[in-house]
RNA sequence: GGGCCUAUAGCUCAGCCGGCUAGAGCGCACGACUGAUAAUCGUGAGGUCAGAGGUUCAAGUCCUCUUAGGCCCA
């Protein structure tokens, strides 16, 4: 009935065996179906994207995300874990662009865009099987067979409904957004890829003059005195990129700054720059006459340099910004809107106009008549717009100015900062009611609440959502060609009653084929753009469930979450786009519980990337170490916000410390179980009647229970897999190691009974403790041991309830007292490892202090077995120790110098009260002179044959004094042990009786002749055999220096 | 440049509300045990608690600054 155990099978044969056990059994679903009804615990998944392969970090993530809903589900709660493929987005086109080999949106349309999009979809789930097969090998339970995706048209008409309900509260709207952008891809770039492409270029600069307007407001502000009026006054400012003067509207000074207006006396004219820059400006015609701050110069209107801007509004004045600094240039920064981000911002903060004149392919529009149809970035071009204003006496100094920047990491184009349409979400209209929401969430750890996610949320900006890409979920908005008008369309049923059809699929570029007549007449085309893939994944609450279309029970039932868990690099993403979206839809946060993951780095610290190809493939380790030993070491390592060092060595320790030693204690377990057909049902000894040790492990384990019971709860599995650890420690080092006999004894005596109960219920116990964390060892445990004789238990250990601590048995006094007992252990060990006597050699006695008898006193049978010792006394320290005060020559000799002899030799002399007032007070006079605690100290001597060693929690000695009785035993000791070392190289069944002979040393011989009752009883011999004969096995020992000559037969 | 985290033995990590001589595992050396046996146990060596300053009767722990590393963002 109990399948013996193989400790040395390998992890992956007995994870195999349980993976077709789950699979045969059904038994994840059935975890789910046994619990409906039940209160739910509500878990989100995080969508990954199957068309890269899994790293590292991804284990660690499914690990913690399988743990709680593992242990939720045995506590009695409903955890719906629906898997989810995050499947549009510029990684997916740029796989395929990959493909293809090409590159930019021209060769995109080139290629095609309904077949880009088709190869885009099928290239998403390129790795799905590996994903699978990720999740499978670990153990991680997810429904991969109905997951949500966001491709699909119901998640996409989700998403519309979404996107409507944020436009009609007025919070969605079309603005610009200044990015790199690559001319020749026609597409912009994320920061990651402008990091990619910086290079080191000369670019032409100059530096223009703006001549200022108004003179007498000129006068007014600059005081400038003698000089005329009519003087013309000039702002200067400098720039690497002068095909952004033709856009030019305005010209940012920094209100702190001081500017000096210049006097150049031959020229007889006027310049104005920063203070901190004034020397670059000077000559010997030149002098500063007078002075202002950049608060000043504010509204001051100038002269455009070129004629292009003719937009009514704001234009072409000084505004002042603190972005701008004197550490190059004039201190003067000249603003093109379209062209940078700052010039952006600081236009629209001063309600300056916006313009625009360069293509989306980089070149000018026709309004820039004198260049119209020039690439930008062209160097001639430059060139010749500086001649141009040098014609017109606009140019104060030119030159070639060195610097890095930013190239397409594909076609090696020169990138342009460009603004451009792109619709946002008004996040800062809901600030503060997002940082509400955020603060009601349990961050784990705490300090992201305030810190990262709460930083951040702080210095909250408007969404972009647009991308204008191909692969993404269509923006839902439709704008009139003629009046202008928009509307956003939140569902496939008002896109038909629209427009009278519905596109094949809800993808570009059938979805932009989708058109119909404005109440004015004109046409209704869609936006071009798509959505940012993070509102896609931010919306899963939702859409994964074609909410409200269709499920609203399941949506109800499943929001919010109570648990997600992501690595830190979602704080900006993922847990923001959630948080976001729900902040905006439903006035709450999305989730109650959010755990938050450190990155997997190598062993020396430094993050796994594919670039450093220092990435440990997650199926190696599987193989190697088993997903158990994986996920055990990812929960016991460290507190999983830290970063996690994964390493081969590291694992196979966490597997050689928990999953080996548990398999061991279990291996020993199913061992003697068999061979005694022991069946727990049919027996029964009450706790109480057991002895201590059995009661003092079931003490240990409800204990257990409870502690890791509480972790759990609080989301602390690295608490509870190191309480369940040292349990399992203690199990096999002292519980098994320490009642191994009674397990052998013959017949099935109450004793007998009583150790095979208690292991039988730690072990089945744990099994259920452990099933949550390593769920494969768990169910190789239960099933050996509870379901080999038992069943109508639940058919798999992920069917049981988690295990309930019984306060009952949680004997606190007696947990601390064997506390005790092991430090009185381990103590003794340590003389006995200095008297250099073995184990094996028995010794009369072991004295302990009598003011622990009562603590001590129930285990002295333990302690004696455990030490070999005859006697166990509780005595006083003085009955068998002599103290003495031990100077510290180095230290008194510092102090008093010459005096050392006479003082020690006081010390030496020194009377018990002496020292016993140093024991109490630290100090005490010798020779006339103070001794401090740090001069002295009180050691102890023993007054017996033997060894004593006195520490903070007590004493231990060890009469070590041998009679001729204690060495014959010791004898009779090796010649069993011999014996039994015999048996295990042979292999023999430990049931099976042998025959040994024996010749050597005679007095070995008659020890073995005097006691062969004894050890043919121990070593389970038919008969002993004085003499040579044929055998299994021979074999000359040194018993205690005395030859002997052992053979034995089956 | 801003923010967050981390720093304790050769390595990986504990260390609660500030409180006895700062611990564990691994590795190393030595020893032991043995019907679990390529398992197990003990002992030993190994520490500037990153550095400096402060608060306190008392600081690895609290505060300030510095250094180094990691991460996120500009």
């Amino acid at each position: 009935m109990y399948r013996k155990v193989d400790a040395k099978e390998p992890a992956k044969a007995r994870e195999q065996r349980v993976l077709s056990f789950w699979r045969e059994h059904d038994v994840f679903r059935e975890s789910e179906r046994m619990r409906e009804g039940s209160p739910e615990f509500v878990f989100y998944e995080g969508p990954p994207t199957a068309n890269g392969r899994p790293h590292p970090g991804h284990v660690l993530t499914r690990v913690m995300k399988d743990v709680y809903p593992r242990y939720r589900t045995m506590k009695g709660f409903h955890v719906t874990r629906k898997a989810g493929w995050d499947t549009h987005g510029l990684p997916v086109e740029i796989e395929v662009e990959k493909k293809f080999g090409i590159s930019g949106k021209k060769q995109i349309q080139e290629f095609g865009i309904e077949r880009f999009v088709q190869e885009c979809k099928n290239s998403v789930f390129t790795y799905e099987q590996t994903w699978r097969e990720l999740s499978e090998r670990l153990g991680y339970w997810v429904d991969l067979d109905n997951p949500y995706m966001t491709l699909t048209d119901d998640y996409i008409e989700s998403v519309w409904h979404l996107l409507k309900t944020i436009y009609e509260k007025g919070l969605l709207y079309k603005g610009h957004r200044v990015s790199p952008y690559c001319p020749h891809c026609e597409t912009t770039l994320s920061s990651h890829e402008v990091a990619q492409g910086y290079k080191d270029v000369k670019d032409l600069s100059v530096t223009a003059k703006f001549r200022l307007l108004d003179p007498s407001e000129v006068a007014r502000v600059f005081a400038q005195g003698q000089l005329p009026d009519d003087t013309p006054t000039y702002i200067l400012a400098w720039t690497t990129t002068p095909w952004t003067l033709p856009s030019n509207v305005a010209l940012a000074v920094n209100p702190e700054f001081t500017y000096v207006l210049i006097h150049d006396a031959a020229a007889k004219e006027n310049y104005v720059v920063a203070e901190g820059r004034k020397e670059h400006y000077l000559t010997e015609e030149r002098r500063v006459v007078t002075a202002c701050t950049g608060a000043e110069l504010a509204g001051l209107r100038y002269q455009p340099v070129f004629p292009y801007v003719t937009v009514d509004g704001k234009k072409h004045v000084v505004v002042t910004s603190s972005h701008v600094t004197d550490e190059s240039g004039t201190g003067v920064v000249h603003m093109a809107p379209a062209f940078g981000e700052d010039d952006y911002r600081v236009c629209q903060e001063n309600g300056v106009v916006f313009v625009n004149f360069v293509d989306l392919s980089g070149h000018f529009t026709d309004t820039v008549s004198d260049f119209a149809g020039r690439f930008v970035k062209d160097e001639q071009v430059n060139v010749d717009i500086v001649k141009h204003l040098a014609a017109r006496g606009l140019v104060y100094d030119k030159g070639k100015h060195e610097h890095a920047y930013p190239h397409c990491w594909r076609c090696d184009t020169p990138l342009l900062y460009y603004a451009i349409d792109s619709w946002f979400i008004r996040m800062t209209a809901i600030k503060a009611e997002v940082i509400e929401n955020s603060r009601g969430v349990h961050w784990i750890p705490e300090h992201i609440r305030d810190g990262r996610m709460g930083n951040f949320l702080e210095n909250l900006v408007d969404w972009n959502l647009s991308r204008s890409r191909y692969w993404g979920t269509p923006l839902p908005i439709w704008v009139c060609d003629r009046c202008g008008r928009t509307e956003c369309i939140g569902s496939k049923a008002e896109l038909k009653e629209r427009a009278g059809r519905l596109p094949q699929e809800l993808h570009k570029p059938y979805i932009d084929d989708v058109r119909w007549t404005c109440a004015c007449g004109g046409r209704m085309e869609r936006v071009p753009e798509v959505i940012d893939v993070w509102f896609d994944s931010g919306s899963m609450p939702f859409a994964q469930w074609h909410y409200p279309f269709e499920n609203q029970e399941q949506f109800h039932r499943l929001y919010p979450a109570d648990y997600v868990c992501e690595a830190i690099d979602q704080t900006r993403g993922w847990f923001y786009s959630l948080l976001a979206i729900s902040s905006l839809v439903k006035g709450m946060a999305p989730y109650k519980n959010v755990l938050v993951l450190g990155h997997v780095v190598d062993e020396d610290g430094k993050k796994m990337s594919k670039s450093k190809g220092n990435v440990i493939d997650p199926f190696e380790a599987f193989d190697l170490h088993g997903a158990d030993a994986l996920r055990f070491y990812f929960l016991v390592n460290t507190q999983p916000w830290n970063s996690q060092r994964f390493y081969h060595r590291a694992v196979a320790e966490a597997k050689a410390k928990f999953i080996d030693l548990l398999q061991n204690v279990h291996a020993f377990y199913a061992l003697y179980a068999g061979i005694d057909g022991f069946c727990p049902a049919e027996h029964h000894v009450p706790v109480a009647e057991r002895p201590l040790m059995d009661r003092w492990i079931l003490a240990r384990l409800h204990d257990t229970i409870r502690r890791a019971d509480e972790a759990l709860a609080a989301f602390d599995a690295t608490t509870a897999a190191r309480q369940i650890q040292g349990l399992v420690n203690d199990l096999s080092t002292w519980y098994v190691r320490r009642n191994r006999e009674r397990f052998w004894a013959g017949g099935m005596e109450a004793d007998k009974a009583a150790a095979f109960l208690t292991l039988y219920e730690v072990l089945a116990t744990v099994a259920k403790l452990i099933a949550p964390l390593t769920p494969f060892i768990a169910e190789e445990l239960y099933q050996n041991v509870v379901r080999s004789w038992d069943e109508t238990a639940p058919v798999s250990v992920h069917l049981c309830d988690f295990p309930v601590a019984e306060a009952d048995l949680v004997d606190e006094r007696l947990l601390d007292e064997m506390d005790w007992v092991l430090w009185a252990v381990e103590s003794a060990r340590h003389l006995r490892n200095e008297s250099k006597l073995k184990t094996r050699q028995p010794l009369s006695t072991l004295y302990l202090p009598q003011n622990l008898e009562d603590v001590l006193g129930k285990f002295t049978d333990i302690l004696a077995e455990e030490l070999n010792v005859k006697e166990v006394a509780f005595v006083q320290l003085e009955e068998i120790a002599r103290p003495e005060l031990f100077l510290n020559l180095k230290e008194v000799g510092r102090a008093y110098g010459k005096e050392v002899p006479a003082i020690n030799q006081a010390a030496k002399q020194a009377a018990p009260q002496v020292m016993a007032a140093f024991a109490a007070e630290g100090k005490v006079e010798l020779a006339g002179r103070v001794i401090t605690r740090d001069m002295a100290e009180i050691r102890y001597h023993a007054a017996f044959p033997g060894l004593i060693d006195v520490s903070g929690r007590g004493f231990v000695g060890l009469n070590t004094q041998l009679t001729p009785e204690l060495i014959e035993e010791g004898f009779v000791r090796e010649i069993i042990s011999k014996m039994q070392m015999m048996r295990k190289e042979v292999d023999y069944e430990v049931t099976a009786k042998v025959v040994f002979a024996a010749y050597g040393d005679e007095e070995v011989l008659a020890i073995l002749r005097r006691h062969q009752e004894r050890i043919a009883r121990t070593v389970l011999i038919r008969d002993v055999h004085f003499g040579s004969m044929e055998g299994d096995l021979t074999k000359e020992w040194d018993i205690n220096g005395k030859p002997l000559t052992l053979t034995v037969k089956g």
